[in-house]
DNA sequence: AAAATGTGTCAACGTTGCTGACCAAACAGG
DNA sequence: CCTGTTTGGTCAGCAACGTTGACACATTTT
């Protein structure tokens, strides 16, 4: 598991029973110190089980018809963004081992979604591209999610979007804000189609 | 995609195409159309996968010291949050299956986190509450997550605040939103422990 | 030549979903 | 009282996706 941030340790800061979310707290006492009542913090945890899960599931009803599964869904999302990654790479975003991966990127070079080529500079590399096949697929997937997002984007407006992707990014780890970093930086110029295909 | 948004936002990765954002233009008001584009909606993705990755991973972490995974908590929240919840109400409120539930529930009712009791109106149903034991737990989870997301909630401040809550409800589904509603509104009236606890 | 790196693979295991089938207790209505 | 439905429990089996440990191989680096 990357993003294991350091957690202090669990003081119970204000823990009361819950009766005290209906006294109204004074909430004008500064403005840097919010007042995350029992009651807002509950509701996060609801927002972030339910919202995820419905955020996914469109991508998911698609999978299964495929006969795959989310994780399959993150190689090719993760590939499609930075073609050429190498299996190395992959393995840091993803946080997973590198057996954990294999089940899922060995299926998806066989059923060509995927495609693996050797690196230029190190020849040890697999870089991974999409195939037309894995990008069709992928942006099926893209395109089910992007109107779910997108209905919940507009119906928030655009304050509200960029509060979510404060919020959202305050909720990763270090580890994983330097990913995401790195993902929204544009991929180190990439003209050509990989060398050296490995048919094998 | 530019980066940090800090408290100003100088990047053009809004949802109208970018030079209006910085413009102060009316945003929300005319435009219903949010023009979410490609990145934007791949940033979203981003977000939510790690986001909701490291949210978890602090809960995630104590549990597997008690040999227990994210399914437990969820009944322990759940449970938590609506003392006296039928078996069929958290079956529709997790979305699973009932040997699903049974799965994680059975090993909770032994260890003593969660006890049973047969309901007074209905004698068929089990009416689910935690134990002292299992509020502890369920405490000590509810901690670390709330750092967590109290750390998040205050480096965004409380207008982002609000806005992840609005995109975060319109990510989920009518059912969701539904559950939701039901969740956020009082519990019915408990006052008391509950009735006729079954030892077996 | 030796060490480190990148990748692949085998074996075994755990958690958390699923389906299908069946059973038992309690309620509801004739 | 009898029947049908609801609520819940359970068994058996399966799949997806994560884990660890160990090992193998090619390649690069020292």
């Amino acid at each position: 598991m990357p993003a294991m941030p350091d957690q202090t340790d669990p003081k119970p800061a204000d823990q009361k029973g819950g009766a005290e979310a209906q006294m109204g707290a004074p909430v004008g006492a500064g403005r840097n110190l919010l007042f995350l009542r029992e009651e807002e913090l509950r509701l996060a945890q609801d927002l972030l089980f339910f919202g995820y899960r419905d955020f996914t599931a469109g991508a998911d009803q698609i999978l299964a018809e495929l006969g795959m599964g989310r994780a399959h869904h993150r190689v090719l999302h993760f590939v499609g963004r930075r073609p050429g990654i190498t299996v190395g790479e992959l393995l840091g975003i993803l946080g997973i081992t590198k057996q954990s991966l294999a089940r899922v990127l060995n299926p998806l070079v066989e059923q060509d979604y995927v495609v693996q080529a050797t690196g230029r500079n190190d020849r040890r590399q697999r870089l991974l591209s999409l195939t037309p096949k894995g990008e069709a697929l992928e942006r099926r997937l893209f395109e089910r999610q992007r109107e779910w997002v997108m209905r919940a984007y507009r119906e928030a407006g655009p304050v509200a979007v960029e509060g979510f992707r404060r919020v959202m990014r305050g909720l990763m780890g270090p580890e994983a804000r330097a990913q995401l970093e790195r993902l929204e930086q544009p991929a180190p110029a990439r003209p050509g189609p990989p060398p050296l295909a490995r048919t094998g």
